[in-house]
DNA sequence: AAGAGTTTGTGAACGCGTTCTCAAAATCGA
DNA sequence: TCGATTTTGAGAACGCGTTCACAAACTCTT
């Protein structure tokens, strides 16, 4: 059976000035890199400066921060302050993100429990799972919810963003139950694929990935010596 | 006129084929699609269905496995079993490789215990941290040692592979360490760029850039609503 | 044996992201 | 005011990855 994949087509308006995926990704790095430039007082840098906090080349940012605007003075640099605020309100950081978490076994459990979201304008605000167990008892401040719920909850606090954290076989039951409560954003960690209808965002966390591609270039390296060495 | 046979030319030079990142990144999402195939007893696939399967575009996933060679049959496609121990070679799932995780809290914790990465070639044979809490107590089977015995592990176990765990501000220092003990490739987690010498490969996984690109499209969903709705 | 149907492998076009480069715009000292 | 210096913003070239499109290679039917 075929699956139709309708549309990746570009609608010929595009009135919405979007931002490059790219770019998007790597906005919350300047802003981290210029939150640690505000802690040392720098009131003023150049792309050269900010670009050697963040790790990336020069040209890419100046290209980057084009994409928002002209917050810049040419011979000067970048007011930090000023920058940091632009991009916080451009990728939405000037507002609280509620998410829920779906699954909270031992990922669901770390994520539930770390303090680095809030810095960055996201709050776990809610816990869901179907192990009779774990509803009703308390996780990191928050009492986990039974899966019917959900609706309930994401309509009440007005998620938007839901975590698939539970086994891969769950993943799309879990997917369509996040849909149906109305989440529009999910960010998945079950290594299987989700389907979901056009206008929600999915992105894929594959940590096993991650790992088999340091491996191959291990054993590319290993292969390599074998050449040189053997 | 004389043709030049001595080479600035790239002649049966480039002795190794890469493969490119973007395929390697992708040749685990086939294993598990022909892997699935192979569990409902299927003996042979076209590039239509495991692209499908793959959720991937069937010329992509021809064009990927082409860098490999040439493992299917005009008219017929590919051999199931073939194809996957093609690809399980190319990548290295022929063997377990060893990793060692640095920073045992609660991410580092659900690492360990976590069963699906052995599926995947990958074996958490080392647990590490600094806190005198945990060194010595055992998780998920593993007793956790000192980072002083790091080089002891590494050398004694032949791990090529580290992830750190830590805290941010940890991560550079960890990262020596790891590539001290003869480290050659790094999953890190903590949200902070580690520079390494030459040679040692470095993947980062920022799990709050994940939601805030999530969120930056959802604050976009709210900013057409307004336009369209009023 | 030949023709119809299927599917791979790859050349070519295309699009996106990165990097190079430099004119324009600002500051500063004389 | 002018020229030297700094630095941005963007045009243009480039490279990589994706997708299209099709000839070549294979099977099956007659
Ligand atoms: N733990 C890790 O480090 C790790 C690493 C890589 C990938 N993952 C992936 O992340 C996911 C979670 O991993 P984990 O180790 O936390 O698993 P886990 O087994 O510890 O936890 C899974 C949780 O999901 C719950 N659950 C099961 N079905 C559910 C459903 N339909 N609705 C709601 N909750 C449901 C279970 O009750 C359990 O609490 C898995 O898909 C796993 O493959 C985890
Ligand atoms: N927990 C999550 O879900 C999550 C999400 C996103 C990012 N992260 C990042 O992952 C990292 C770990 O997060 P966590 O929540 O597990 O933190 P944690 O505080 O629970 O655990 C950190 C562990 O590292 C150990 N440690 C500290 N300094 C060390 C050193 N120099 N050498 C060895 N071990 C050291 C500590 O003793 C502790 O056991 C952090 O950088 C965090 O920002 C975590």
């Amino acid at each position: 059976m075929t699956i139709l994949r309708s549309s990746h087509r570009l609608p010929a308006a595009t009135p919405e000035r979007g931002i490059p995926d790219a770019t998007v990704a790597r906005l919350p790095v300047y802003l981290r890199a210029l939150n640690a430039l505000i802690e040392q007082g720098t009131g003023t840098c150049s792309s050269n400066d900010l670009a050697a906090q963040a790790g990336v080349n020069p040209a890419k940012l100046r290209k980057d921060l084009s994409h928002l605007g002209s917050y810049g003075t040419r011979g000067v640099g970048y007011d930090v302050e000023y920058l940091s605020y632009q991009i916080a309100r451009e990728i939405g950081q000037t507002q609280d993100w509620d998410v829920v978490i779906v699954g909270v076994g031992n990922l669901g459990s770390a994520l539930s429990a770390y303090q680095g979201f809030s810095t960055r304008g996201i709050r776990v605000a809610a816990l869901v799972d179907t192990s009779p167990e774990r509803i009703g008892t308390e996780i990191s401040g928050i009492t986990v919810s039974a899966l019917q719920d959900l609706t309930a909850i994401v309509a009440e606090r007005e998620i938007a963003i839901g975590i698939i954290a539970t086994p891969g076989e769950a993943a799309q039951k879990v997917a369509d139950a996040l849909v149906e409560a109305g989440i529009t954003s999910i960010l998945n960690f079950a290594p299987a694929l989700v389907q979901v209808p056009e206008g929600v965002d999915v992105r894929k966390v594959d940590l096993s990935i991650e790992l088999q591609i340091l491996a191959y270039h291990e054993q590319r390296k290993a292969g390599l010596d074998k050449v040189v060495n053997g």
